[in-house]
DNA sequence: TCTTGCCTTGACGCCGACGTAAAGGCTTAC
DNA sequence: GTAAGCCTTTACGTCGGCGTCAAGGCAAGA
């Protein structure tokens, strides 16, 4: 199987197994015209790695897996150092759902807050606008960044 | 007040308050000498900007606080536009929290598995090693990728 | 023979929020 | 005078995971 086509069956592109390829990952054969090789166990290889990526791996950290395959494995999680990647994942999961839901707490409070603000203060009179007055927006977001 | 005090101030730096500047957030006048001045205004439209960055709010998003502030309103929070960000912030937290959740689960529940397997796995004998035999290591990692 | 559609390597682009270095000007202290 | 410590602008580097383009080689069908 060339390239192409094991870019399809998995799902991604050539692009991306070149990458893997370039990071040491899913090393492939070469057909004599230098086209390179796949088979079904590269295929496994390539799924193994998609799944985690999908799980929000970074490259790296799939690497203990892949090379549980390639020891040959029937699955590339059942090796130490694969749980304890799937561990230390699960423990940043965790810290970061629970920094997630701090956040949203506290954003949730201020918009609470805000919302109270708001309604005593327009009920006064519509003394400062929300729309920046003309020579206020004009002036100091025209300089720069012609970029 | 110059770059330096005032990035002093809001625990930031002058790069950081220069790419504000650049970015059309955080405007300074100028002294005689071509220096950037500040006042207490500008460090509360920068504190503004700092705590949702803390949150995760992307600068084009802290935008509407700004020109809240610089509106003259009390408080950066309590105009329309801002209230929006918040509950668009709100809602996609509460998605990605969600999300995460869902992955936890799945990683865990693959983690469980993979325990299982391995455990299973090693009683019969160590026939596949998880450490790659030197011959399928050495080969294919050794090419590419000299930069 | 020519076109089509694969494949190859190399290399630059992207995004966001800055870090960091280079080269130089201003002010104050000694 | 000169050293220290501010400040100025310009511009390249960072990180991850590729996208996209360029220039060219190989194989098969009309």
């Amino acid at each position: 199987m060339r390239i192409g086509e094991l870019a399809a069956r998995a799902g991604t592109t050539t692009r991306t197994l070149r990458y893997y390829e370039s990071r040491g990952l899913l090393a492939a054969r070469r057909t004599d015209n230098g086209y390179r090789s796949y088979d079904e166990a590269d295929l496994r290889l390539l799924q193994q790695i998609r799944t985690l990526q999908d799980f929000g791996f970074e490259l790296e950290e799939t690497r203990p897996f892949v090379d549980c395959l390639r020891a040959g494995h029937p699955a590339g999680d059942t090796c130490p150092a694969s749980l304890a990647v799937y561990r230390r994942k699960l423990a940043e999961l965790d810290a970061l759902i629970g920094e997630l839901g701090a956040v949203r707490a506290q954003v949730g409070a201020e918009l609470a807050r805000a919302e109270v603000m708001a309604a005593a203060e327009i009920p006064g009179g519509p003394e400062p606008r929300c729309e920046l007055s003309p020579e206020a927006t004009g002036g100091p977001r025209s300089e720069g960044m012609t970029r």
